[in-house]
DNA sequence: CAGTGTATTGGGAGCGCTCCCAAGAAGGGG
DNA sequence: CCCCTTCTTGGGAGCGCTCCCAATACACTG
């Protein structure tokens, strides 16, 4: 039924090695370990003895005797179902772990659904079980992040959570992107154009609207307060902002909407209204979900480099963990977005 | 920079526990790990010292001295990329992480992408780094589930690979699924439902296909081979069934798809046929996923109940890590499904 | 009251590895 | 030819925990 008795599974162990390549165990653990202070006979001899025994290193031994545990946390928090949606959570998984393929590095993955699990997590992280953490969609107010820098435990956060963030981290250009979309609709002449934001205490939506006003200004268009309208990311909310937009502005000829889904809701409304896209409203949403490619017409979407960010963040955060030399600046990358044109604008 | 020289990350050792409580290390730990020998005073001792220094066990020490790592690895094949598409992947990991939660089990996520990496999940298998093993989107000649029973390595699977599946394994009833779609045709009045099957090699896809026959042949229907195209899981696949079913039955009124995204495929090809939907061809999906609930119309699609699939897994690699008694058999859950109407049928 | 159990308890002996010190080997300078 | 460096090397000393055995305490039984 369960494990054998057998010690290390069975597996052959360092000592072994070492005894059939004929040398210390401390010489065999440093060809292991790859280090330089070993005779290239010896070496190979050690290596051979690896090969033949098809020897991998205990992880818990190593761990409990080097005080580290070459495994890190992708730490999510669940209520967060945005992130849950295609494309994010695949594709920031598909980047952490093509980053960590050719890594000793495990990923671990956490769901924090609820303050249970939160304190759950703290004390997990406190106790060092972890080389370090990627916290995916942490809004500015969530203390994780500050828990973390007190135990110094290395962390890479994905989105800037203000402008002055002081966590390295790895975010997407928000207001390039935003801006850039605004720019192709007024470009194809559209003269009254509306946006409907995502909740903007989460720094990346108030990117996007900054992005929205500079392609405003910049087009020579006259800023119109009302013509912006706050939603929350949520297919309901991009319907309800779209249905003040069409009250407030009936003339307006296109909206630049910050998430697919709520674009998906405003898409609805506009149905609803009679108003045909492109035709009469032109519509960008944000993320290329699989809900723009499908969405009739096709929506037009500024796509992130989500999978990218992922390997990025992972790359940023295996650099955190060897050790950043004192002096250096926090890292933070910014990714390019890229505006895939489709049929709705 | 690095981490600090302090034992333990300076976090409170067994000893020191034990010590404080007044007890030896050994009671210490028989508390910590639940043992009913022990007195309620004795218990009560180290309890309160637990909760005084704030004390963790070390993981690493633990999996070395117990010859047990408390972790699990969800293992994906990520050129799978249908397991990755909304709703599989995150579905499935809400799941497992919520049958976890109150486990001290960790949840490793391996991404296989190709040979090599396969080889060095099984090295890492082998090394007995896990207590157990989730396998999603196996396929039949898949080697790996082998090498796990070779190991003993406990493991689940999802979706059992045939008929006389020998691994514990957790599916949903695509059978009565399936036949409950084509059902629902026949009661509202259609009369010549085709279907588009998945690869079906794929065991699910067969056992899809199985209940549309079962309910073809249920209605009294003629059954007809030549309203039956196999196609692949794909959009594309989806679309050119499509074109090959209108093309051999052009008098269909009803097709039961066995994905939404080839499901997609299909619709696109309706739309350029000028067949309304569902006026003209009642269109049924199979997943439910988020591109249905956007499709225009919006499909009718067999929902699975995928987060509970995750939890189901889950649970039956807890128990068969724990111990299953020799003489019960090998569990396998089969899920019901849920068909979920909507205006496409 | 000796004899036999049963319920607790303490702590030794590892688990497989890394760290580090000291010793041996090899090479160079005076 | 001897001494001092530098390069390698072996292996002791843990890392914090679990397993298990032996020891103690106590309660009965006859």
């Amino acid at each position: 039924m369960a494990a054998s008795r057998v010690r290390n599974g069975g597996r052959p162990t360092l000592e072994e090695v070492a005894a059939r390549a004929g040398v210390g165990r401390g010489t065999a653990s440093r060809v292991i370990n790859g280090s330089p202070r070993v005779s290239d006979a010896t070496r190979q001899a050690v290596e051979a003895a690896v090969a033949e025994l098809g020897y991998v290193p205990n992880r818990a031994a190593r761990a409990l005797a080097g005080n580290r545990t070459d495994a890190i946390a992708l730490v999510v928090p669940e209520p967060e179902t945005r992130f849950f949606a295609e494309p994010y959570f695949s594709a920031i998984v598909r980047g952490v772990g093509a980053a960590l393929a050719d890594t000793e590095m495990q990923l671990l993955l956490t769901l924090v659904g609820n303050d249970r699990e939160r304190r759950r997590l703290a004390q997990y992280l406190t106790a060092h079980r972890v080389d370090g953490v990627l916290l995916v969609a942490v809004h500015a107010d969530d203390p994780l992040p500050e828990l973390l820098e007190q135990l110094g435990m290395p962390c890479v956060i994905s989105g800037a959570r203000h402008a002055a963030e002081t966590l390295p981290s790895v975010d997407s250009d928000n207001f390039e992107g935003a801006r850039a979309a605004v720019e192709h609709l007024v470009s194809r002449g559209r003269r009254q154009v509306a946006t409907i934001t995502g909740r903007l205490e989460v720094y990346g939506a108030q990117r996007r609207l900054d992005g929205y006003r500079a392609a405003v200004s910049a087009a020579g268009l006259a800023p119109d307060e009302r013509l912006i309208a706050p939603a929350d990311f949520t297919e309901e909310g991009g319907a309800r902002a779209m249905r003040d937009l069409l009250a407030r502005r009936p003339g307006l000829d296109a909206v630049f909407v910050a998430s697919d889904v709520m674009a998906a809701g405003a898409r609805q409304v506009l149905r609803e209204a009679d108003r045909r896209i492109p035709e009469d409203v032109a519509l960008i949403g944000f993320d290329d979900s699989v809900v723009a490619r499908h969405m009739h017409p096709a929506l037009t979407s500024v796509r992130q480099p989500i999978e990218e960010m992922g390997r990025r963040m992972a790359q940023l955060l295996l650099d955190e963990i060897a050790g950043r030399a004192p002096g250096d600046e926090r890292p933070s990358v910014v990714l390019p977005t890229e505006l895939v044109v489709r049929d709705s604008s």
